[in-house]
DNA sequence: TTTATAATTGAGAATGATACTCAATTATAA
DNA sequence: TTATAATTGAGTATCATTCTCAATTATAAA
C-alpha cells in the first residue's frame, strides 16, 4: 500500500469514528510507517520532536492506542517494560526472536507451528484469539 | 522430591553462597512450593503475613529473585505487568495457555513446537538461551 | 554463652512506563 | 466567522517493583 492511500486511509478512520486529523496523530502514524522497525513510544516521541511537530508524549501514547485499535499498527511486549509498536499495513502476523545482547530483533512464520497451536487449543478446549511466541537467545554477531 | 529435602536443599544452597537462613526467606519457600500455581508476589506476601511470619514486600522480592537465580522457582511474564512466580522444583519445562477472561492458566509442552524452535534459531544463526509461547483464548467456561 | 560482624530486614521513598486530569487550544461543520 | 465538541499538553497519578539505610538478626568465633 502506498504511503498516500495509507494516510487517506487513516483520515477517513478518524472521520468516521468523528476523531479530529490533527498534526499530532499524522505525524505518529508517519514515523511508525517510516521505520519498519519495532519502536518504543519514547523513540517515536523524540523522532516527532526533533523534527518540526510539537506533541507530548501522552498524545504519542494515545494516537498509538488508536493505530492499534484500527489495525494499523501492532503492539508488542518484549517482557523489558518497554511496549514496542510495529507497523501492521502489508505486514502480516509473525513472531519475533530476540537478541539478549544486543536486542537485534528478526522476523519469523512457521505455519506448522501456528497449526499446532491451533490443535493444542482444541485440545485443551480454549478458543485461541493470539498469541505470544518469541525466541530469546544471542544473534550471529553476539555469540 | 520432599519438601523437607527441598528445604535443606535451600539452607544449603543459602548457606554455600554465604547468604542467611531466615524465617522470612523459608517462608517464600514454602508459599511457593504449598500452592502448585502461578502466584503473585502480592499474593505470596499476604499468604505469608497472614499467617505467623512477619514479613515485607520488599523481601518477599528479594527471596523470590534468589529462588529463581538458584533454580527453585520460574518467573513468568504474561503481560499484564504482574510477574507470576511457580515452584521449579520437580516440574519440566512448558509453556501455558492463558484465559483471557478469567485468568485461567493451563500448562502444555509440544516436543515438535520445541524442537522447531532449536530449527528457527539455527536458521538465523541465534544461540537460543529462553523462549516464551503463551497462547491467549477463552476457556470452556467463558466462551 | 557472649561477642563481633556482616547480612538482612522493613518502612518508606524512588523509579519508570504509562494513564489520567483539566484548562487552554484547535479542527470541523454550519 | 462562529459554535462546539474533540484534542492537546503539562503536570499529576498509578502501580509494580526496586532502592535506601538505620535497626535488627543470623552466624561463627571466642
Ligand atoms: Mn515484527
Ligand atoms: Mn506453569
Ligand atoms: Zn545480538
Ligand atoms: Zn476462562
Amino acid at each position: 500500500m502506498t504511503n498516500e492511500k495509507l494516510l487517506s486511509d487513516f483520515k477517513d478512520v478518524l472521520k468516521k469514528e468523528g476523531l479530529k486529523v490533527t498534526p499530532q496523530r499524522i505525524a505518529v502514524l508517519e514515523e511508525i510507517i517510516k521505520d519498519k522497525g519495532h519502536r518504543e513510544s519514547e523513540d517515536i516521541y523524540m523522532a516527532i520532536k526533533s523534527r518540526k511537530t510539537h506533541v507530548s508524549r501522552a498524545t504519542v501514547y494515545r494516537t498509538l492506542d488508536i493505530l492499534v485499535q484500527k489495525g494499523f499498527a501492532r503492539k508488542l511486549n518484549l517482557g523489558d517494560g518497554r511496549a514496542r509498536y510495529e507497523t501492521k499495513i502489508d505486514s502480516p502476523h509473525h513472531d519475533h526472536i530476540i537478541c539478549n545482547e544486543c536486542g537485534k530483533i528478526i522476523e519469523f512464520v512457521n505455519d506448522e507451528i501456528e497449526k499446532m497451536q491451533e490443535e493444542i487449543a482444541k485440545q485443551h478446549h480454549f478458543k485461541l484469539q493470539q498469541h505470544i511466541h518469541q525466541l530469546f537467545g544471542l544473534c550471529k554477531e553476539c555469540q
